[in-house]
DNA sequence: CCCTGATTCGC
DNA sequence: GCGAATCAGG
């Protein structure tokens, strides 16, 4: 591939295949394989680390931390942290697409991915919720995506091809610098 | 030893 | 943002 960037084709691919619970080692294989590159897992790792796939979590060298008795707590109070979503201006909501986030007008399936076929929207459904398993839009796909034709066009439409699924589930709060 | 995931760091 | 190098656990 010329870009130096990751193809929507290739992140949706990944994005398939980390839902459907297979390994990084093993995602680097099978579009390697389908698409003819040559991403190392490394790679995969860090691009699905990038795309929020992978969840923020810090857990690694809990060798700190000391917080000994007599001495409360190094996190400083935080008062105010909290605000800008929850009043953001009036003139901020305008219209931009009469979908309010996974409503395209059309008839989801609602198909898991293990019965998905090769010519099926990708576009994921549910999973707003831990624990539901996540279905898709079964619709024949637009030729050169992933998506059906309202599909496609929601998924990149403002953004690029990130940030999507990865909303609601990527607030994880980590300022705790 | 093999494998894996996860992070760091230079490009 | 990308990915190799690197670290850490199984």
């Amino acid at each position: 591939m010329e870009p130096g960037s990751w193809p929507s084709e290739h992140s949706d691919a990944l994005r398939d295949y980390f839902l459907k619970g297979m390994s990084y080692a093993e995602i680097g294989r099978e579009i390697n394989a389908r698409f003819g590159t040559a991403y190392t897992r490394n790679a995969v790792v860090g691009r699905a680390r990038r795309l929020g796939l992978a969840a923020p979590a810090r857990m690694k060298s809990p060798s700190i931390v000391p917080a000994f008795p007599g001495e409360p707590c190094l996190f400083p109070p935080r008062p105010p942290a909290l605000q800008s979503w929850s009043v953001p201006p009036k003139s901020a909501m305008k219209l931009a697409a009469p979908v309010k986030l996974r409503c395209v007008g059309i008839k989801p399936r609602l198909i898991s991915l293990l019965e998905l076929a090769p010519g099926d929207c990708r576009y994921p459904y549910g999973g707003d919720k831990d624990g539901e398993e996540i279905t898709f839009c079964g619709h024949p796909r637009t030729s050169g995506s992933s998506y059906c034709t309202p599909h496609f066009h929601l998924t990149r439409g403002p953004g690029s091809t990130s940030a999507r699924v990865a909303g609601p589930l990527v607030l994880r709060l980590v300022s705790a610098a």
